[in-house]
DNA sequence: ATGCGTTGCACAATCGTTTGCGGTTGACAA
DNA sequence: TTGTCAACCGCAAACGATTGTGCAACGCAT
């Protein structure tokens, strides 16, 4: 039970391969009433390429890496249905190839991603990485790369990123016009960029309303459980914050059930804010308003581009750095108005 | 900037490609100096092999096919961490199919794996496809292939699926045993094989126990908007159940914050017991006690029996239908324990 | 009739590996 | 000396497609 293969084709109806092959694609050498002929044969036939061979020929496949630190369930679905979304109408497959926060890992993938000649890359890179590694690993790759999300410093290559400084500032800023004066931040991984960017949005929106940073107010939290803790230790009866910032979907389901636990009302004694790929805001009670950092968008951008790349001529190109705005989105009150002025 | 091939190799030392090719595999028809020599010019030149040329030689791949009905934040993440924790050490690498719930995207997605002869395919169906539609589908495929967790009935192929009756039987009988007399329950699509298995362990607890199946205690919802809907309608002062079981994590993320908006008190007024895979109810106060789908588990298993299938005889093997039992896991106390005896 | 340009297809090389087969050595026994 | 048999390695044909080139046959103008 083989497989037709164009030779077949070629044989039933007597021609070479070459011309069934320049039939199926609509090569103007091939006479216009044998073209509809070998399609008809073909289909009869049943017969489908094999990309194999076809991409042996043309030096390269149709498909495309994603390395990402690890599969959870936050952030990187929607990413894969943005992307999904682009590549599939154009004939891309995705690969996923998961790091496990792994350097290792990450530069044995973007080595397997380099050995099978895949049409690009598109990566995030683990809190681990540092950042002259990622340089050399993206340097070494030869190949069309964007990098999403997860991002390092100076990487002369192209990324989409969320404009994570301006969204935690406003953020934070929301917080502070609803009557917040005591402003705690939760963080997730310190290593992070995107860590770091925040911070610092959460900082600026704090000394631009001349409110204190005061060190004590901020945590990092690796994980739910870490964020959990991080509540337990902030909440204390005389100095709580009375308004929260978190800054990804993972802290929030660790960290607000704590705050529920401790008794602490919301958002009457804390108001609360996060940014949020915008499910997990809506499965609370209260629910949280949100600044949306947009999975599904930046995984559709960051595809975009990566196909922009492939299509291009890969030398002209010099490298793009996109970053998508956070919308803000109010659910009810996890905010108060007015607090206690 | 080519990449150096066997041939490169071959001809830097002097000898037929054929030679380095055996070379490098240990054939023993090559001597063992030579085979050391052809090693190390091979990895001093940083030849690695053209996978495809490969592949299109021995005419399969060593890419797996995951064919999912989406790309949720819901078991599937879990799903593929577990199928990677097998696939990758064996150096099979994952292609991500998601059918967005559609049948003939999904029909697409197998005809893929065909036409580029993966080694194997992983497949969860939609909520749409027919059992009709599914069994001809792999039929057709001819390739090793392991459905998982959404199965049809009466499928002729390996299939690794969740003990979906006996866990929600279980569950039940846990309200049960608690108190709880007026149960409710909320379920997933009415067409899935899972919803309607689950809907037979419930209702089997409940005659089990002698008491009453009433149509208007169990509702559907296609997603989480809709389980909220559900517990706005079910939670009335008159009848509202003293128990609820809610059949997935999506539900209950939709359905659980809604019961909490309602007043409620859990588990005092009402005992809320799920299926999951482990996550989401801890992230709720107060947490929830559940059955364990263990999604990771699930996708080790289906992986396994993947690799091996694709390493036996493939006319020699019967399809074995492996189920995985749910162990439940107590978390506080949404369950109330002799309520109002 | 000669020359020239199209049109329409066949030939063969190529992508990088794998593998069946055959052939050359040298050793060693008959 | 001849024959046998390993041990080693080269040759060339695949795998299934794409593509540059060659070459008939034909039309048409000269």
């Amino acid at each position: 039970m083989k497989r037709t293969t164009i030779k077949d084709v070629a044989n039933r109806l007597g021609v070479n391969p070459s011309t069934v092959s320049r039939a199926l694609k609509d090569h103007p050498d091939i006479g216009l009433a044998l073209r509809e002929q070998v399609k008809r044969v073909a289909t009869e036939m049943r017969y489908t390429p094999n990309r194999m061979a076809v991409q042996l020929r043309q030096r390269q496949s149709h498909l495309v890496g994603l390395v990402i630190p690890e599969i959870t369930m936050f952030f990187y679905p929607s990413v894969i249905r943005g992307i999904e979304e682009v590549l599939e109408p154009r004939g891309y497959q995705l690969v996923m190839l998961p790091s496990n926060e792994s350097p290792s890992r990450e530069a044995q993938n973007l080595k397997f991603c380099g050995e099978n000649q895949l049409a690009g890359v598109l990566i995030s890179f683990t809190r681990h990485t540092l950042p002259s590694d990622g340089l050399s690993l993206l340097t070494n790759l030869e190949m069309p790369v964007v990098v999403f999300d997860k991002s390092l410093p100076d990487l002369p290559f192209d990324s989409v990123i969320l404009e994570d400084e301006e969204a935690a500032s406003r953020a934070t800023r929301f917080l502070i016009d609803t009557g917040c004066r005591r402003i705690g931040g939760l963080f997730g991984s310190p290593n992070l960029l995107i860590t770091q960017k925040r911070l610092q949005g959460f900082r600026n929106a704090l000394s631009s309303a001349n409110l204190p940073f005061v060190e004590s107010m901020i945590r990092f939290a690796g994980n739910a459980d870490e964020a959990d803790l991080c509540v337990r230790e902030m909440m204390v009866p005389e100095d709580a914050p009375d308004g929260l910032f978190m800054m990804s979907d993972e802290i929030v389901m660790g960290a607000y059930p704590a705050i529920l636990r401790t008794g602490v009302n919301i958002p009457a004694d804390c108001s609360v804010i996060c940014i949020s790929d915008g499910f997990v805001p809506g499965c609370y009670y209260p629910r949280i308003s949100y600044l949306h950092h947009d999975g599904a968008g930046i995984g559709r951008e960051a595809a975009h581009r990566l196909i922009s790349l492939i299509d291009s001529d890969p030398s002209v190109s010099i490298p793009e750095h996109r970053m998508v705005n956070a919308v803000l989105i109010e659910l009810e009150s996890t905010n108060s108005i007015e607090k206690g002025e």
